[in-house]
DNA sequence: CTACCAACTCAAGTACACTTGAAGTCAAGA
DNA sequence: TCTTGACTTCAAGTGTACTTGAGTTGGTAG
């Protein structure tokens, strides 16, 4: 198994050596061993490094991912902490889904409507999508 | 049309009047009548402000969102500014809507996982959705 | 008229997710 | 041996999106 320095990583992942760091400080990676102070990390580090950028994205938080990349697999960890996690954060995922699926949709419409007639265009557009509906 | 008072928008739009200040002061929403130094309101700021919280969720930031609202129905603005924004955003919105949906699919395996072979259940869950593959 | 409440401004503070800078350490190559 | 360069820690700084607090003003109710 590889043994990757924290700059390997870090370009890997796309990210900042700080930014493992940081990882490590919040506890969200566990830290890894060190030769002569440096850390050392096997490639599998970069699974979890992938799990961690699409589920920010997602909209997770660093603390978020904390519990449920740490404590779903700590069987310590009282099992209704994640469990409520996990339930809240698919009803936000369901939220979520919509509300980029209608922006989404908006955006391809703005993009037709031609220069011109912009303005009314862009009105019907939003119309028709009932993104502009009274928020009563 | 009625008129209403900030506290009236931020409680109908679940906001607080400081966020509508605020939204003010970075240009975002274009400021209102005042009436004895006050902000009033028409109704049709509730959708401008839908629109701001779905898009928000969506991942643009105050700044793109005052390009979008503003600069847009702007004859003046120059239309490659937000052209580009939109194709920008629509690209993000793709990526993002594939990892939404790789989460949501995540989630909701691990919550059939049963806390007795979890740490396995979810490895395979993860492999099976490819979440966990080498980023090479 | 006074008291009060809800609004106002402006500066400073907060949370999140990092980054940057200063100062020091370690292993390898010339 | 000396230098280089990539690493280390720790404290402080950054950007985004607000919130909070202090002190002030304006319209209404008693």
């Amino acid at each position: 198994m590889a043994e990757l320095s924290i700059s390997e990583v870090a370009q890997r992942a796309g990210l900042r050596p700080s930014a493992l760091r940081y990882y490590e400080e919040i506890g969200l990676l566990t830290p890894t061993r060190r030769i002569g102070g440096r850390r050392h990390y096997d490639e599998s580090v970069l699974e979890k490094l992938a799990v961690i950028q699409t589920a920010q994205q997602a909209g997770f938080t660093l603390a978020e991912l904390r519990i449920l990349l740490n404590d779903v697999l700590d069987a310590a960890s009282p099992s209704t902490r994640w469990h409520d996690l996990i339930q809240r954060k698919l009803q936000e995922m369901n939220t979520l889904l919509q509300n980029v699926q209608n922006m989404k949709r908006l955006l391809e419409d703005i993009m037709d409507c031609d220069d011109a007639s912009l303005a009314e265009c862009i009105i019907l557009t939003g119309q028709r999508h009932q993104l502009f509906h009274s928020a009563q």
